[in-house]
DNA sequence: GCGTTAGTGGACTATTTAGTCAACAATAAA
DNA sequence: TTTATTGTTGACTAAATAGTCCACTAACGC
């Protein structure tokens, strides 16, 4: 029933690079359109604004990171080894970004949602529901942790929450200094906030 | 000689606020000039761009700011009593912000940085820069507590750039989630990042 | 083939925005 | 008081942008 279309699909794509390589209120609905090869009249065939399709498009982005940290995640590694994957991950991503765009572009989600969080209601909800669900990866792992006696964390997803502003303030110092190094030190600080032993230390 | 004006400042004064409270990319040069009663005519008498402007305002801001942190980070005070009144002193100025404007607005160099780093190259230079200076707070402080005996931290501008980055990212998170609570897992943290006793461990 | 539904194209309007300009106004030195 | 300098004003242009509209096209069931 009815023509198909990827346009939807094409719009979501655009949208995230434009907000993520550039900003959120510097991107125009005429961009979107352009880099997606979609006329304005599909756009609000699909969307009623700019607003309605970032939040779309960050929700499916999500779908389409998650695997990834699944992968990185995995329970079947050692606790603190999904840390120290989480951290080389994050690392190469950033590092990736800045060979194909030029620049380090840090986390998205960040990006977008200290842009929005004073003006887009719906925007700055989604963002922060989609860090609630991100966080988990983390609080899993410290529970995992804790419960091996690896190291002792009885809150852990107070744990969480401060493990993932660090990460993520490192992202966005990356972001800001356009400059990946940065992030060479997320695992030892990490492994600081769980009060672990270093992986040198543990070696020694 | 010739007409005096404060519409400079003015300017200044109306294009941190509007940043601050929104973002850089959805305050116009027109809703600039409307907020500090100055014609447009006379902004392009004193600036070229909204970007020239950004980059003088957050200058002129950071340079009314540093007395308060001086207060904070006074030497005199014993380090580990300086982190603790940063952190205080964060989450104050952020209640206060909730209240005056309806909104936890987090750090204004962070935000700034955040949107523009990959388009303003002018404007995330400054940012830079300012966040180097203000870094040298924590520096200090953690070269000092070293000396002491209090922690151990040899490397100090490192352990102030994985802590800078932490407080950071804990703002980013206070303003996405608009709400200041999250800023009180901040000393805890840094103490965790400084492998210092806690206050209560070392009361005990 | 026919009708129904889903999507497309592109021309159009209205508004917002950046940026310009020249006449005017205030200050202070001569 | 004259004059040079500094800042102000508001009207102006040109461009960018959001959003609308409707005739048209493609897919599919019948």
């Amino acid at each position: 029933m009815g023509r198909v279309s990827d346009a939807k699909e094409k719009l979501m794509k655009a949208v995230t690079e434009l907000i993520w390589t550039g900003s959120y209120g510097s991107t125009t609905i005429d961009q979107i359109c352009e880099r997606a090869g979609v006329k304005k009249g599909s756009f609000y065939y699909f969307f009623d604004s700019k607003a309605a399709l970032a939040e779309e498009a960050i929700e499916s982005a999500w779908e389409e990171f998650r695997p990834k940290l699944d992968r990185v995640f995995s329970p079947s590694l050692p606790p603190l080894e999904r840390i120290h994957r989480f951290c080389e991950f994050e690392y190469e991503e950033q590092l990736g970004l800045q060979r194909e765009f030029g620049h380090v572009l840090g986390c998205p989600l960040c990006t977008l949602g200290t842009e929005v969080s004073t003006q887009e209601a719906g925007l700055r909800q989604k963002v922060e529901d989609i860090m609630d669900q991100s966080r988990k990866y983390l609080e899993t792992t410290i529970r995992d942790a804790h419960a091996e006696g690896v190291i002792r964390a009885p809150d852990a997803a107070a744990k969480a929450r401060t493990i993932y502003a660090f990460s993520e303030g490192l992202m966005t110092q990356a972001r800001i200094r356009n400059d990946a190094e940065v992030l060479r030190e997320m695992e030892r600080g990490i492994l600081d906030l769980l009060g672990a032993k270093s992986v040198e230390a543990v070696a020694a």
